[in-house]
DNA sequence: CTAAAACGATACGGACCCGAAACAAGGGCT
DNA sequence: AGCCCTTGTTTCGGGTCCGTATCGTTTTAG
């Protein structure tokens, strides 16, 4: 299932991807919400902070705020875990299935025109 | 040369490399930076700041903070235009064009991987 | 039952970036 | 020369995010 992308076009892809997460959002997602959004929708569940702290390298309270800023947008939800008190579970919704679904389209559209 | 691409392979491979990204370089380069250095270096020469503001649909400012960020990492430089002393001509470096042909192998990298 | 550990959220000081507006410098035209 | 337009930079007030350290809650170990 590999995909075989030569150098030179897979920096095309990524730079027309880039170009049209920067004109279409502005700077509605950073690096770093995106790659949060995508792993939880894409990685099958339970996703915590500390889980998502060690696979993105970054500190807790950087989730945290990242998860903050996710949920106001309407992307994620937080639920406390029933069987162990002190984990957070991050929860999928609607509106955020259908924003990485946005996303895919859009790579997909700009791997077509290249 | 279109790439053939379904949605699931598609935000795979965009999740991987923004996951790798992420956790290669922290938070150095920002949606927007990188936009615009991939920018400079695939598409021919001459870029201005008048440019790179329109095609990245952002005001003037966030380009020239943005080429002072980018300048300071050693990855472009500014000169001003002989012809027309108002333009600045974005040039391309050594460190740039290695730094770009670094993320080009890191897409290519994830998309074998997947 | 009490002490230690784990997990997530918050306080704080500092750094970065934003957009609008004002600013300097260059060029074109009469 | 004088005026106006273009180009890029800077200033300003405001907002966001960072990492470290700390706090509150919950679980586990002794």
């Amino acid at each position: 299932m590999a995909i075989e992308l030569r150098p030179a076009i897979a920096l095309d892809l990524w730079h027309e991807a880039t170009l049209a997460l920067v004109r279409l959002e502005g700077h509605d997602l950073s690096l770093r919400q995106m790659a949060i959004l995508l792993h939880v929708y894409l990685v099958p569940p339970p996703h915590t902070v500390r889980g998502l702290a060690a696979t993105l390298c970054v500190t807790k309270p950087v989730i945290t705020r990242a998860l903050d800023t996710l949920g106001e947008m309407g992307f994620v939800t937080r639920v406390r875990d029933p069987v162990d008190g002190r984990n957070v579970i991050i929860k999928r919704t609607v509106e955020g299935a259908l924003h990485a679904e946005r996303i895919g389209d859009l790579i997909v559209a700009v791997g077509k025109r290249i």
